[in-house]
DNA sequence: ATGAATGAAAG
DNA sequence: CTTTCATTCAT
């Protein structure tokens, strides 16, 4: 299948020749589109939008909704106030959104887990701080590709034109110093003190080695003066096995010293006790949402049982980093937005014909969700949380939540800092809001019938051999299909295809993709485990006519 | 296309 | 100087 280039996606979009996408891509709002089912991972959403602080990217500055710091204040520091490391930099100068491991090394320089005395020197902590990050488990690791996501938005949306430009900054230097200049970029390679010796070599060794000794202790969970103590043993030559078998902590192992590929993060997970940056605490577990009924601030109940924390499939679907399924694909057409009013101004009460308005005629390949007002799309005042190209998440809430309610929902990650879930099964909406890879914990009721929520299997699996290869998950944008990237293997390149009717034997169970940017719907199988999407007027035929009272 | 370079924090 | 990651530059 041929790629598709933006702009073909975006004729209006010629002049921007920055190659970067629109920052408001094709306010065109006639276009009607059908379904994603791959888009933003991650959605938060506020029903108070002041109660957001600008800046959380800023994590020096601010707590925003992310917490960064210990500093509750939400000042809207500008960024040429701060003056990063000392660096002289111009008063207008704006600095690129920090990323996520620059975002946990922050976090982890001011937790001060390492002592001064056992490291001051930031290089050396650099390398401390790399290697601990490499033994993250994923779901910790997406902590920070959220918070880095955030950040990305709001430096985004505080710095509309600021644009990436490496080099420029070079340029400037060269004009003052005849160094080296863009014509002669390179990484300075460490002239100084003869590298190539065999000294020097041995030194580096034992250097780097006492790196991965202390990031070793680190995942142990040992900070501090514990911390400095128990390096102080190995330094003295007192091996660990001798500590450990003195009977302290029961640790599964030997950690790895020399770094080799830990690749099986539930083996590390559940043993291993890395050390709590306040927002990691609370995570629900995506994975198994019977086990993450937490998000509270009592600090009691989770992660205490012995059940492992993590249950991670080990597949490669999951390696991809948040930040990159963040990437809007190429070939995905604008996205547009409902502000949380309109989605809770509809929500409720609204039939599916509601929603999805010029289903009637069959077949329409596409179909246009007339329930949110199109010129509420996109207002970034009130939607929150963006992907890493700056557009605000899309919002589907559950019916029957206030304004009021925390966005549980809608915020696996709890970037809101909710401070309770969101009822219990009972106050559970009408449909399951499910997102990939995470699921709502919840059933789906029509009418008398309940069907039980749907599996993380059926949610992330492999396209079943059963779905048309590349048929059912499609993108269709102006009755064109297009391929779509996807996170999840094998779910891609697609091409607009419909279901007409179910199968035998395939019952409907039906939840919305909150990351579409209109609601897609699913029909998933209980009989085979597996999932097929389709056109939601095809689907709308097919639920108006089995449910009537099907409501959102 | 793809690898190299840059710079985000910190002192 | 040093880390990882995102983005752009250069070939």
């Amino acid at each position: 299948m041929p790629a598709i280039r933006a702009h073909d996606i975006y004729p209006n979009d010629v002049e921007d020749d920055d190659g970067m996408p629109p920052l408001v891509d094709n306010p065109n709002t006639s276009m009607s589109y059908t379904f994603f089912t791959d888009m933003t991972p991650i959605t938060a959403f506020s029903a108070d939008p002041t109660a957001l602080c600008e800046n959380a990217w800023d994590h020096s500055t601010s707590t925003s909704l992310v917490e960064f710091t210990d500093s509750p204040d939400c000042p809207t520091t500008q960024i040429a106030d701060r003056v990063s490391h000392g660096k002289k930099r111009d008063a207008s100068y704006i600095p690129r959104p920090p990323n996520a491991f620059i975002l946990f090394r922050s976090s982890f320089i001011r937790s001060q887990q390492v002592p001064e005395k056992v490291e001051g020197n930031h290089s050396t902590l650099s390398k401390i701080i790399g290697k601990y990050w490499k033994t993250l488990p994923r779901e910790e690791r997406e902590v920070w590709e959220a918070k880095a996501l955030v950040a990305q938005a709001e430096h985004r949306k505080r710095y509309p034109d600021w644009r990436f430009r490496p080099g420029a900054n070079a340029l400037a230097k060269l004009k003052v110093k005849d160094g080296p200049g863009i014509a002669n970029r390179k990484r300075s390679t460490s002239t100084k003190k003869g590298r190539g010796n065999a000294e020097s070599k041995k030194k580096n060794k034992s250097k780097d080695e006492r790196c991965s000794m202390i990031a070793d202790l680190l995942v142990e969970g040992k900070t501090g003066a514990e911390l400095e103590s128990a390096l102080r043993n190995w330094e003295n030559g007192i091996s660990k096995e001798v500590e450990v078998g003195k009977g302290a902590v029961g640790l599964q192992g030997e950690p790895n010293h020399e770094g080799g590929d830990q690749g099986n993060w539930s083996e590390a997970f559940p043993t291993t006790n890395h050390f709590q940056m306040e927002s990691v605490q609370f995570l629900p577990d995506l994975y198994d949402p019977g086990l993450g009924t937490q998000v509270n601030t009592d600090g009691l109940d989770h992660l205490a049982t012995s059940q492992p924390r993590c249950k991670t499939p080990h597949d490669d679907r999951f390696k991809v980093p948040l930040t990159a399924m963040f990437r809007r694909s190429l070939s995905a057409p604008a996205r547009r937005f409902a502000s949380p009013a309109d989605v809770l101004g509809h929500s409720g009460n609204s039939s599916l014909t509601d929603v999805f308005s010029d289903t009637a005629s069959s077949p329409p390949s596409v179909c246009t969700p007339s329930v949110f007002p199109s010129e509420q799309y996109e207002d970034p005042s009130v939607a929150v949380y963006g992907d890493s190209m700056g557009h605000l998440s899309p919002l589907v809430l559950p019916s029957g939540l206030g304004d009021d309610s925390p966005a549980r929902w809608n915020d696996p990650y709890n970037l809101l800092g909710a401070q309770s879930p969101v009822g219990s099964l009972s106050d559970c909406p009408a449909l399951s809001y499910g997102h990939s890879p995470s699921v709502s914990p919840v059933d789906v009721s029509f009418g008398n019938y309940t069907f039980p929520s749907p599996t993380l299997a059926a949610l992330t699996a492999t396209k079943p051999e059963n779905i048309s290869a590349g048929l059912d998950y499609p993108i269709s944008y102006d009755n064109q299909c297009y391929s779509s990237y996807s996170a999840l293997k094998g779910w891609s390149d697609g091409q607009c295809a419909s279901f007409d009717t179910s199968p035998e034997g395939f019952v409907p169970q039906v939840f919305v993709n909150q990351y579409a940017s209109a609601p897609a719907i699913y029909e998933w199988s209980p009989l085979d485990d597996t999932i097929r999407a389709g056109h939601a007027p095809q689907l709308h035929n097919t639920f108006e006519s089995n449910y009537n009272d099907f409501r959102f």
